[in-house]
DNA sequence: CGGCATGTTTCGCC
DNA sequence: AGGCGAAACATGCC
């Protein structure tokens, strides 16, 4: 479940690490590049930030290294001081096992403490997340909680693919998973397979709409889940919340995409 | 036990 | 060459 909005929630969490120096680190070298101890240590956290899914914490005094990028996968989620920000993420294990644990980051505030909690925790189960060093996002698409029309429409023109695995390609449009690319389609009347060269202008204006007014109402309401698509409804399809008519499941760009035959078109 | 799952990367085919 | 779909990845859960 980890799409934009989760990497936002989780850059929110992690604004009280600001300021603190990192004292120790410990990685799973089969998802972080092994040097990431040796530069990173006695560095400073001085900012953090998010594009697309991805969070990002930028550090002084780092050797040869700007930013540390958080890639969740599937299943990664992020522990902060010792507090999960999101607590059960939906697909994922509801434990939170140590063997889990892809990243450790203690700061000079962690250490202190009698029960020494980790400042940063990345943990997930599928292993299916990342950690980089100064990743590269010249490739990105615009993030989806801030679209216009005009930015959807430019990264669209002159393609033919299916509009929700348009939505999904993070070239195209940054920070929109499965659920959050369901849930703009159901808004903005769109059927999840239309070739978006046969998208009206009406429609595309539609999908930026859909995505800067309810993103950030989804963000407000705890996430990906907090749609009108919620993953209850998803996994045994019932009605349309707008117009009652069955929800359809589908398979599209090899994902489930659940939507309205009523009103997506 | 088999099937399914939020994401990204890779492969092979036009 | 590059767009696109399918498969692969890894692993827990129902």
């Amino acid at each position: 479940m980890p799409e934009g909005l989760e990497a936002e929630i989780w850059r929110r969490a992690a604004m009280p690490l600001i300021g603190r120096t990192i004292e120790c680190i410990r990685v799973d070298e089969r998802v972080a590049p092994p040097e990431i101890e040796c530069r990173l240590v006695g560095a400073r956290i001085v900012g953090v930030s998010r594009i697309g899914k991805v969070v990002l914490f930028d550090l002084a005094d780092a050797v040869e290294t700007e930013t540390l990028g958080l890639h969740f996968g599937m299943t990664g989620r992020l522990i902060i001081d010792g507090v999960a920000p999101i607590e059960r993420l939906e697909y994922a294990s509801a434990a939170d096992r140590p063997k889990w644990d892809r990243l450790r980051i203690w700061t000079e505030t962690s250490v202190d403490g009698a029960s020494e909690p980790v400042a940063l925790r990345l943990n997930d189960p599928r292993r299916l997340g990342r950690v980089s060093l100064d990743p590269d996002f010249s490739a990105m698409g615009p993030d989806a909680l801030t679209l216009r029309r005009n930015e959807l429409a430019g990264r669209l023109r002159g393609r033919r693919l299916a509009v929700k695995s348009a939505l999904l390609d993070q070239t195209i449009v940054a920070g929109l998973g499965n659920l959050c690319a369901d849930e703009v389609l159901l808004w903005a009347g769109v059927a999840p397979a239309r070739p978006v060269d046969e998208l009206t202008g009406a429609d595309v204006t539609a999908l930026a709409q859909a995505c800067r007014e309810q993103l950030p109402a989804m963000l407000r309401r705890g996430g990906s889940t907090a749609g009108r698509l919620d993953p209850e409804r998803r996994a045994a399809p019932g009605r349309c919340p707008f117009d009652g008519a069955p929800l359809v499941r589908s398979t599209i760009g090899g994902r489930t995409a659940v939507w309205c035959p009523q009103h997506q078109r």
